[in-house]
DNA sequence: AGCGAAGCAGAACGAACATTCTGCTTTTAT
DNA sequence: ATAAAAGCAGAATGTTCGTTCTGCTTCGCT
């Protein structure tokens, strides 16, 4: 279920409500639903800012203050709405490994996935981290190196994240090794995994500020390791 | 110039001291060089203390408090001997380079280097990342990812050495080619930088959790590259 | 107009942290 | 014992941050 479906999907208004039992003026008892204020911020689309955010700079270097300025949403209905700083940031990471599966991975999931897949998923990389908006730097990156070591549910949301990436790729190399694009021998489950290493070898290159031209070749390497 | 190396190696002993013009007793001028308190603790290994910590846990989760629990040294010895943290953080990245450098790449230098020294490279780092101590994880990995993209400064002194890292790799490339080790048309250069983007992806999915196999793993795809 | 619940902006609180300050100690030659 | 400088441990300071609290507003119905 999505964050500010609870309601909605209920047939309830997107506006909250509460069910007050009252008297009515011939002395019965009956229940009311009184609508109260109705929320004034999309919390779908603050989750999206809190991504930005938290992908750019990671955990720790996010405030709560820096995210309040982002949305526009107060104090109040950030808490509300998603609990505390650690809480923002777990569904902060389902939206970001979300989106990042439908937008790059779902396609290696097709039968006639190839190597230009995978390339463009690579290069997609490059152009988010490469474009200077506020998207820059991959959130999982950031939560290996911050949170995983010694937050251990952290660490078991990520690592399911990064097999399903790995498995993505190792379906999509199966594919392209019907193709005959990739070579023989290759053992496409460890092939996944090593993509999903690259991946984040290209992310600390950039976040280093190495130009793109090094960020190519890093993927043309990359790449070379599965033609043979 | 190390640190701790100021006096000694003016002949000065290694205690501070100062220098104090007075008279004597037959009223002639003459100067005191008089001692004072020796310092009680050693700012190299102090600092190698202060790497240990910044690798495992990075710049902002490794407070100064850490690192006087850590090295035993007050707050007192340590600002006035470092100046402050970033100062601290400086030298130890220094530091760390350096140690990396002279264990780790220098004998890529020599003319009989092999795929095997490189591949030694990336085991030695597994080995280091998998032991549980607390030199696990990278310290150029967390210094890319959390400081180089807001301070100028530390991202210069970065790039120079994954620059290094990278001739270094290439260098020692260029020797496996001599020995047919590696593919004719193999670009050196360019394939030095991928290893060292790979050397970042290990520490990563290291960070991330992943069993030492999923690491072997990713080594034998990326030495895979280099072969073809 | 008045009701009660929940929204909101911003103040307030408590903890963590980097940095500085303070009172005391250690040093050698007189 | 005393000099003066610098070492040291721990208190103190000022700032930042996550979180909670407060006073006020908004809402549909009576």
């Amino acid at each position: 279920m999505q964050v500010g479906d609870e309601n909605t999907s209920r047939g309830i208004p997107d506006n909250f409500g509460v069910w007050i039992p009252y008297l009515t003026r011939h002395n019965r008892t009956t229940i009311l639903f009184r609508m109260v204020k109705t929320r004034a911020f999309d919390p779908s689309t603050a989750l999206s800012r809190a991504v930005d955010l938290f992908s750019s700079k990671g955990y720790s270097e996010t405030s709560m203050d820096d995210i309040v300025r982002a949305t526009g949403v107060s104090r109040y209905g950030l808490y509300g709405t998603f609990g505390n700083k650690r809480e923002l940031f777990e569904q902060a990471l389902e939206r970001y490994a979300d989106g990042m599966g439908r937008q790059s991975y779902l396609r290696l999931l097709e039968p006639d996935a190839s190597l230009d897949h995978i390339r463009a998923i690579f290069n997609e990389r490059i152009d988010a981290m490469c474009s200077g908006g506020e998207s820059r730097g991959c959130m999982l990156c950031h939560t290996a190196m911050e949170l995983a070591p010694h937050d251990p549910e952290i660490e078991a949301v990520l690592q399911k994240f990064l097999h399903r990436m790995s498995k993505a790729f190792a379906i999509g190399l199966e594919s392209a090794k019907g193709n005959g694009e990739v070579k023989e021998d290759l053992d496409v489950s460890s092939a996944g995994e090593f993509l999903t290493g690259a991946i984040f070898g290209l992310s600390v290159l950039a976040q280093a500020g190495f130009p793109r031209t090094t960020l190519d070749n890093f993927v043309d390497n990359t790449m070379a390791s599965l033609t043979g």
